[in-house]
DNA sequence: AGGTAAAATGCAACCGGGTTGCAGGGCAGA
DNA sequence: TCTGCCCTGCAACCCGGTTGCATTTTACCT
């Protein structure tokens, strides 16, 4: 592991997305690429207890639209998690399912589901999914206390 | 069409559910059964402008609760529809797909969707299924302008 | 290196939906 | 008729999301 190379990685991740990397935006990326599941803003802003909240809105926002993390709804509240590889400027590829575990109250993806048998009524065209589901995730069923 | 009968069969659809069958929750029942899409609380309260926002919200709230609608989350507004016969208190049976037109902006609900295919990995379990998608519904598509 | 323009940041403030507390009013049951 | 409970309406608050604007940083050009 070593910091330096991590920093040159990321750097390159957000030059392949045309976003400037400024310091901000690699701190923002690092701790997203250490997240296993979704985080909220608010949940970034106390791990960045100095950073300022607009200041992250908006690099979150930008990472949205470039194509480096894509948003869901939580319960009223905005979550995030990097994309996929695939994702672009404003294309998302986020048709995956989405599950969040009322027990330890992550959001995690689940990939491994096919949604590809999905279909719909005739007359109906679909530009996006979204799929979420709620219950008790693999880590916490293990747990039980 | 008998404005005392229908009256007449809110007033059981409410008491079915141990609800209080006050005039401003049967004019709010009234107008949900009307509705072909989901509503939000802004929605119904400019329908009726003299009511109050609160107790609107607390109608919603009562009637999710028991069972006579449900809710769902729509770009950051919470938007309700009515419920299957099968909900009752506190149990909602809402794995159904919610379909959002980008062009009359309406939510439907599309029971005709086969979500029984779906299954997850091993460890997790459900709770509750929110399966939404979003683009152009039938009636748009066949008007195009 | 210095100057300039554009982009990013930080602060303040706003907005709108959701939510709670409390006081008044109406209704049912004693 | 009296009493208590539930419903209603008003006020106010909370919190996430969002915008405007002034300041700082960065990139680029000479």
């Amino acid at each position: 592991m070593n910091a330096g190379q991590n920093d040159e990685r990321n750097v390159q991740i957000l030059l392949n997305k045309e976003i400037q990397p400024t310091a901000m935006r690699l701190l923002t990326l690092e701790y997203l690429l250490e997240q296993q599941a979704a985080v909220s803003l608010a949940d970034i802003e106390l791990h960045f207890h100095k950073a300022d909240r607009i200041t992250l809105y908006r690099t979150l926002k930008t990472f949205e639209q470039k194509g480096v993390i894509h948003s869901i709804q939580e319960q009223q509240v905005t979550k995030y998690l990097l994309c996929d590889e695939s994702c672009a400027t404003g294309i998302h590829h986020d048709d995956h399912l989405h599950f969040f575990c009322t027990k330890c109250r992550n959001t995690t993806c689940l990939h491994q589901v096919d949604l590809s048998v999905m279909s719909l009524p005739p007359g109906f065209s679909v530009v996006q999914w979204h799929f979420s589901a709620s219950g008790i995730c693999d880590r916490c069923a293990g747990t039980m206390q």
